[in-house]
RNA sequence: GGGCGAUUAGCUCAGUGGAAGAGCGGCCGCCUUACAAGCGGUAGGUCGGCGGUUCGAACCCGUCAUCGCCCACCA
């Protein structure tokens, strides 16, 4: 011990407050680690150790989501940095297009304008205030966490860097051919009046009518279709039917009219029909639904819209009384018309699967649209060969195949938003309409700048990219990219595990994967830890329109970071869903205060004299310091398999059961006559379990290890490492046999009606007597017991433990059948027991095929049965004599 | 339509092939000088049902049931 120690004062200790306040704690270290950040050297030639956050919303609030994410990554980040590696928690927020704007418009419509009114200058400048302002709130709550990110480092999808990212994403793609621009069918949002992608659009099904409509044929007759929106009847360009079905054939070629209009269209055969469904004969609108369009594309129909932006009929198309309708009020409308008309042929009870905007929960219309897409197909399919090859490893497993699925039937992706709140779309068109993207060699000049342009009237898209978009480029955007040269790329990439909610599987995960794929050439992770979601007590997700959001600060205020992180460590088992259940927080609240107690009475005894390190000679000293080998052993195996709530179950009941409930009661008796290799042992031993919480609990393990004496940081401390030969499977043993016959003492208190404050006399016996009572003083201690070796005169109440028995004295205090039934109900499980065991070594195949190890614990536990009924006969014989 | 998860003590959940666990709650007793956010003792479960594999099943296989989630262009 080279450090300095600080004196520690008896007294001082003695005088701090029974409870732990987290609150008067917590924030000291906050703010310390907020100022002086964990911040790392890609040249220091250390095993380099790297996760990146899932980057918060610029405008969101802190929420349980976050609280996981971030819990479990400052765990491991903290564990690995113990454990010597250069470990770079990276953090930063993202720019959040569609709902950062949407609460800014929402800012501006208050105040009686608009972004139109104020222009796209102006208007982005009020989206930088924002940002600046509500970014800066996030990363303070984050910092509330107590995670030891790397704050020096912080970035956002808009800085200029990771714009240039983006910038080198989109002209690279461009040019390989993967990004064009083409019309398509796409998802408008006519609330937030953008288009999403598939992935934005949140399936629903609801209640609805399926109509069928008569179409009259030319020549006499009609043909029947169903749909589910007539009014869109306005845009047809066919009647579409199966090429095989007889019902039909013969009408190929022929015309139809549109009912309500003059227009007829012609009958045509497409084997995307499906025969069995409706009439089996299908109205095709290619402008206004997606399966339409292709089929239109197929035969070469024309595309009109009669929709707007704002869903309203619209058009020449539209006869005059539907034209500027709301689309749901044209719809009643429509239907109204067509019954009149008689092609109403009937109307049946359906339920029609409807697309809604993920963000503002409005029914998504199809429109036709001319918009960027980037072909990921042929990427994805490499990430495949990538997730085959086990490059990548997802956990849980299952996760592995949704991710593998959505990949294989992954589709163009729409990456241009109708925003203005995002990365602007670097495409220019000239009076043409001819595209031009900067040259990959050179994709930072824009095209106006170049001197081949000059004279060109160049206008840049005014779309923005996806969110997505920059997001994907995150594990390598924020260490440097498209700087091969930074050395954070060099040194921390690809990073080592990403950590995030299986809920953004597609969104972000396998979005990465490509861009790392595409343009690092690499996957950008070697791990994908997924975590479940946090669902309110009843088991539904948690949502602010549904306003059942537990709130993590409050939770901070009232118990605690480190309780709050404890909660989730614990919980954090398989990928499972957390229902969310306050017990759990103050399971860690009560826990910090059981560490904070321990650490008062150790800081008092350790007041009281010098250490001894010398090799522990005290079975209760040998004891701990064999199991804190254990804990060291098995924390440090399930942190590495990123078992987190093994780890914490593990730890809390390490120091709660054992050190706390049995070490510090038992090492008592040795600190009261000032044993100073009792008070090493309890200060290393108490010590070496600080470490191992510190990941999961770091503001009280660093309070308290500070309190201890020291200066330097717990953080920044070793991990402690097992030393092999500090186990001492003996002093287990030996230790339990204590343990036991404690609690055997502890029950004949309590059947006898004992006051735990009275030291009662208990003879001990049987074989295992000498080796017990070497341990009197502890166990007596333990027991409130003075245990005798010499026989008590008189009646005895008797407890049996294997090679034990334990007697008090008697005086008929207790009723004597009920002890007597108790005794015989034990004695009849352990006959079932002994039973059991017995036919078990009886059955030829069991001791054939189990494992050695196996069969022989099966022959100790018969004869220990066989111990134990013999003592709790004899006892029973012995109370008959008695009485 | 396809896929996945859950079902274990009153509640919330661990436990993936060798005799069922935790926290909270219950019951009895304790302010026993680290801790009442605590201490000691104690009750409580045929591990959703049925079949199968195995010397042995909460755990593996099949099937059914209930709840939940994800994906999906039959209008």
């Amino acid at each position: 011990m080279s450090e300095t120690t600080k004196d520690i004062s008896l007294d001082a200790a003695a005088a701090l407050p029974s409870r732990y306040d987290p609150l008067a704690v917590e924030g000291r270290w906050a703010e310390r680690w907020a100022r002086e950040p964990f911040t790392v050297d890609p040249e220091s030639g250390r095993e380099p150790f790297c996760i990146v956050i899932p980057p918060p919303n610029v405008t969101g609030n802190l929420h349980l989501g976050h609280a996981f994410d971030n819990a479990v990554i400052d765990t491991l980040i903290r564990f690995k940095r113990m454990q010597g590696y250069e470990a770079l928690f990276q953090p930063g927020t993202d720019h959040a297009g569609i709902s950062t704007q949407v609460q800014v418009e929402r800012a501006l419509r208050s105040e009686g304008t608009d972004r139109h009114e104020l222009g796209r200058e102006a208007f982005l400048e009020r989206m930088w205030a924002w940002k600046e302002k509500y970014g800066g709130i996030i990363l303070g709550q984050l910092q509330r966490l107590g995670i030891s990110a790397d704050w020096s480092r912080t970035r956002f999808t808009m800085d200029e860097g990771l714009s240039r990212a983006v910038r080198r994403q989109f002209v690279e793609l461009y040019h390989r051919g993967l990004i064009y621009r083409g019309e398509r069918i796409v998802n408008w949002d006519p609330e937030s009046q953008t288009t999403l992608s598939d992935l934005e659009v949140e399936r629903e099904e609801r209640p609805g009518t399926l109509y069928t409509l008569a179409y009259p044929l030319e020549g006499g007759g009609a043909i029947r279709i169903a749909t589910v929106r007539p009014e869109t009847i306005f845009a047809d360009q066919a009647v579409a039917v199966h090429p095989e079905d007889d019902r039909y054939r013969q009408l190929v070629g022929c015309r139809v009219r549109i009912p309500l209009t003059d227009r007829w269209i012609p009958v045509i055969a497409d084997e995307a029909v499906e025969r069995d469904f409706g009439t089996g004969a299908l109205k095709i609108t290619p402008a206004h639904d997606p399966t339409d369009f292709e089929i239109g594309e197929r035969h070469e129909l024309a595309h009109p819209s009669v929709i707007d932006l704002r869903a309203r009929l619209t058009g020449d198309l539209v006869p005059a009384p539907f034209r500027g309708l709301e689309r749901f009020e044209a719809r009643e409308r429509v239907v109204e018309a067509l019954r009149e008309d008689g092609a109403m042929v009937a109307e049946e009870a359906y339920t029609i699967p409807i697309g809604l905007s993920q963000r503002t929960k409005v029914p998504v219309e199809p429109i036709l649209s001319l918009q960027w897409f980037y072909d990921v197909a042929p990427v994805a399919r490499r990430v495949l060969d990538l997730l085959d090859a086990g490059d990548v490893r997802v956990l849980p497993e299952r996760y592995g195949k949704v991710n593998r699925d959505w990949l294989e039937a992954i589709r163009p992706w729409n990456i241009s938003r109708q925003l203005w709140w995002g990365h602007q779309i670097p495409a220019w068109y000239d009076e043409d309409g001819a595209v031009h993207v900067p040259d990959p060699s050179d994709p930072f000049t824009d095209p106006p700048d170049k001197p081949e342009n000059a004279g060109k009237q160049l206008v840049q898209d005014p779309d923005v990219f996806d969110t997505w978009f920059s997001s994907n480029l995150w594990p390598f955007s924020t260490l440097g990219w498209p700087d091969e040269d930074d050395p954070f790329y060099r040194t921390f990439y690809p990073t080592s595990v990403l950590v995030t909610g299986y809920d953004i599987l597609f969104f972000w995960v396998a979005r990465m994967e490509m861009a790392g794929l595409e343009l690092t050439h690499r996957a950008p992770f070697k791990d994908v830890l997924l975590h479940g979601l946090v669902l309110d007590a009843h088991g539904q997700k948690m949502s602010k329109s549904k306003g059942n959001g537990i709130d993590p600060l409050t939770v901070i205020d009232t118990y605690g970071a480190d309780a709050l992180r404890f909660a989730m460590t614990y919980a954090s088992t398989g990928g499972q869903d957390i229902r969310w259940d306050e017990r759990r927080v103050e399971m860690g609240r009560n826990f910090n205060n059981k560490l904070y107690n321990a650490a008062r009475f150790a800081m008092m005894q350790l007041g009281e004299g010098p250490e001894d390190p010398g090799r522990p000679e005290r079975l209760a000293d040998r004891w701990i310091v064999s199991r804190v080998q254990r804990a060291v052993a098995a924390a440090t195996e399930a942190l590495e398999a990123y078992d987190l709530g093994a780890a914490n179950r593990l730890l809390y009941d390490v120091v709660w059961s054992e050190f706390c409930d049995w070490y510090l009661e038992a090492a008592k008796p040795a600190l009261r006559v000032g044993d100073g290799r009792t008070r090493h042992v309890l200060k290393s031993t108490f010590e070496a379990l600080l470490k191992l919480l510190h990941p999961i609990l770091p503001f009280v393990t660093s309070e308290l290890y500070e309190a201890l004496g020291h200066q330097r940081q717990i953080a920044v401390e070793a991990w402690p490492e097992v030393d092999e030969a500090l186990i001492d499977e003996d002093a287990e043993r030996a230790f339990e046999t204590v343990q036991q016959a404690v609690g055997a003492v502890r029950a004949l208190r309590a059947d006898a009606e004992l006051s735990p404050a009275q030291t009662v006399p208990v003879h001990v016996g049987g074989e295992a007597a000498a080796a017990l009572l070497a341990e009197r003083e502890v166990a007596g201690a333990l027991a409130r017991a003075e245990l005798r070796s010499e026989a008590p005169r008189g009646a005895t109440l008797v407890q049996v433990v294997p090679g034990l028995e334990l007697r008090l004295p008697f005086e008929g205090l207790i009723d004597e059948a009920e002890w007597r039934q108790k005794q015989l109900r034990r004695l009849e499980k352990l006959r079932k027991d002994r039973e059991r065991s017995a036919r078990k070594l009886d059955n030829e195949k069991f001791t054939a095929n189990a494992p050695a190890e196996v069969v022989a614990e099966e022959r100790r536990r018969l004869s220990e049965a066989d111990d134990l009924i013999a003592r709790i006969e004899a006892a029973v014989a012995q109370l008959e004599n008695e009485g």
